[in-house]
RNA sequence: GUGGGCGUAGCUCAGGUGGUAGAGCGCCAGAUUGUGGCUCUGGUGGCCGCGGGUUCAAGUCCCGUCGCUCACCCCA
C-alpha cells in the first residue's frame, strides 16, 4: 500500500514550528488589542459568488486560482482565497454597521489558492489582517498602516519598507484610464500579450507588468496622482502628512495598483527583504466600493490590510528573530515499574492539579533511559520514585539544570518546584 | 498552465568510466546491575521515488511516470 501524502502546497506545522506560530499569533493579538480591534471568525468557505463579485471576475484570484467545487445541493462553493470579502459579508449580514458606526475587526486564519507553489507561496497559507469598517477619514487608513508597522516592529523585523500610492475614487480612475490608454496606444504593438488584453479589460493592471519591454514603455507613462479628483488628492495628502507626523518612512510607488478590483484611494504594501521572488509581506488599502459590489444598498467605507504569516516567518528566520521551542515541562517522574509506576502516575496528576507541568514514562524503560528522556524533554527536574521512596514518603529530586540532587519529602514537592519558577 | 533543478537510512548528504550501497547526525544498548547532558564501544535502520527498457550485471545508461523544489504569470 502506498503511503498517503499531503496535498501539494500544504504544510504540516510540526511542534518546533508551531511554537513559532504561537509566538507570532500572540504578538499579533497583543497589538490588535492595543489598537482596539476585535477578532472576527468567518467560515472557511463561502458562496463562490461572493468572491466573483467582491474581488472581481477579471482578477487572477478569481479567474484561475480559486478552489471551487459543487456541493451535494449543486451550490458552487469556494474555499476563501482572502478574507476581506467574507468579513464585509459578515458585517453586512449581521448589521454590524447598525450597532455602531465604526467596526474594527481582525482575523488570523488560513486562505486557499490553487497556484503552483514556490518559496513564500502555498495553496493553503495563513494571513492575519484587519478591516476598519465605517470611517472614510484618512486617519483610519493611517491607523491600519501604523498597526501593521507596530506588529513588525514588536517582532523585531527591520528589513522591510512601506510602499504607498493612491488609486483614487471612481472618477479619478475613469480620468486616469483614459489618459493611460491614450499614452499606451502607439506603443501597444511592442507590449506583451497579457498587457494587450489588459488594454481593454483593465488597463491599470498594465502598471503591474514586469515584462522588460513593457517596463521601458511604462517609465514615461502618466501617473495616477496627476489624475486624482480634488477629494482623492486631499485624502492622499492627508495620509502622507499623517505618516510624516508619525515618523513613518515610506516610498510612493506610482505603479502600485494591487491586484484586486475593490481598492479605492489608498493602496499600500509592506515589502520584506530576503524573501526570494515573493517579497510582499502584506498589502492593503481602502475599499469603499466593495460593500455595494456584494449587495449593500448604501456605500460603506472601509480600509484594511492582509499579511502573510509564512512570509513573515521567512523574514524573521532571515533575521534570526524566532524563539526556540520551550517545552515548559517542570518535572519528569521516573519510576521502576509495577507499584512505583502507578504511584508516579497518580503523583503526576496531583502535581498537574497544582499547575505543574509533568512528563511521565510511558514506555516502561530503564532508569537510565528515563533520565535521558527527562533531559531531552527539557524538564527542569527529575523525580526518582522507587519502592523505598514510596515507603518513606521521601524521594530524590534532581535539578537537571544545576545537576544537583537532594532528598525531599513528597509533601513538599509542589512548593519546591513552584519556588524555582520565580 | 509553462520552464529549470532534485528524488539513496528518521534527517543532511557521499556514491569517476555499469560489478547488486556508505558517512555524519539521530535512535537503541553497553561502559556506569537506581541517575541525563560529555566521552568511548557496539547495534538498529535502505524494494537507491515508481514502471519499463538495454545488459551476464543498473543507485549508476535510455524511455516513461509520479513527487518535491525554485522560477515565470500574479499574489500573502
Amino acid at each position: 500500500m502506498k503511503r498517503i501524502k499531503r496535498i501539494k502546497g500544504t504544510q504540516d506545522i510540526l511542534p518546533e514550528t508551531s511554537f513559532k506560530w504561537q509566538y507570532i499569533e500572540n504578538t499579533v493579538r497583543k497589538i490588535m488589542v492595543r489598537y482596539g480591534y476585535h477578532e472576527i471568525r468567518t467560515p472557511m468557505f463561502e458562496m463562490t459568488e461572493l468572491f466573483a463579485r467582491g474581488i472581481g471576475q477579471l482578477t487572477d484570484i478569481v479567474s484561475k486560482e480559486m478552489y471551487t467545487f459543487t456541493d451535494r445541493s449543486k451550490k458552487s462553493i469556494t474555499l476563501r482565497p482572502e478574507c476581506t470579502a467574507p468579513v464585509m459579508r459578515a458585517y453586512l449580514e449581521n448589521n454590524l454597521g447598525e450597532a455602531r458606526p465604526v467596526q474594527k475587526l481582525y482575523y488570523i486564519s488560513p486562505m486557499f489558492r490553487q497556484e503552483n507553489p514556490q518559496a513564500g507561496r502555498l495553496r493553503q497559507f495563513h494571513q492575519f489582517g484587519v478591516e476598519c469598517i465605517g470611517p472614510s477619514a484618512p486617519e483610519a487608513d493611517v491607523e491600519t498602516i501604523l498597526l501593521g508597522l507596530d506588529i513588525y516592529q514588536e517582532l523585531g523585523l527591520t528589513n522591510f519598507t512601506v510602499k504607498i500610492n493612491s488609486v483614487g475614487d471612481a472618477e479619478s480612475r475613469i480620468n486616469y484610464k483614459a489618459r493611460l490608454k491614450e499614452f499606451l496606444e502607439p506603443h501597444l504593438t511592442r507590449m506583451c500579450h497579457t498587457c494587450q488584453e489588459r488594454y481593454d479589460s483593465n488597463p491599470m493592471r498594465i502598471l503591474d507588468c514586469k515584462n522588460e519591454s513593457c517596463n521601458s514603455i511604462l517609465s514615461d507613462a502618466p501617473q495616477i496622482i496627476d489624475s486624482l479628483t480634488t477629494d482623492a488628492r486631499e485624502h492622499f495628502n492627508k495620509v502622507l502628512s499623517l505618516l510624516d507626523q508619525n515618523e513613518v518612512e515610506y516610498q510612493i510607488d506610482h505603479r502600485l495598483v494591487r491586484g484586486l478590483d475593490y481598492y479605492t484611494f489608498t493602496a499600500y504594501e509592506f515589502i520584506g527583504g530576503g524573501l526570494g521572488a515573493q517579497n510582499a509581506l502584506g498589502g492593503g488599502g481602502r475599499y469603499d466600493l466593495l460593500a455595494e459590489e456584494i449587495g449593500s444598498k448604501k456605500q460603506t467605507c472601509a480600509v484594511g490590510f492582509a499579511a502573510g504569516i509564512e512570509r513573515l516567518i521567512m523574514a524573521m528566520e532571515e533575521e534570526n528573530l524566532l524563539p526556540q521551542i520551550n517545552s515548559g515541562i517542570d518535572v519528569f517522574i521516573a519510576t521502576f515499574g509495577g507499584e512505583t509506576q502507578d504511584a508516579g502516575f497518580k503523583l503526576a496528576r496531583t502535581l498537574r492539579k497544582n499547575d505543574i507541568s509533568v512528563h511521565t514514562e510511558l514506555m516502561g524503560r530503564s532508569l537510565k533511559a528515563q533520565m535521558r528522556e527527562a533531559n531531552r524533554s527539557g524538564a527542569r527536574f527529575a523525580l526518582i520514585l522507587g519502592e523505598e521512596e514510596i515507603k518513606t514518603g521521601r524521594a530524590a529530586l534532581k535539578d537537571l539544570l544545576q545537576s544537583e540532587q537532594k532528598e525531599i519529602a513528597l509533601s513538599d514537592l509542589v512548593d519546591e518546584i513552584l519556588k524555582t519558577r520565580e
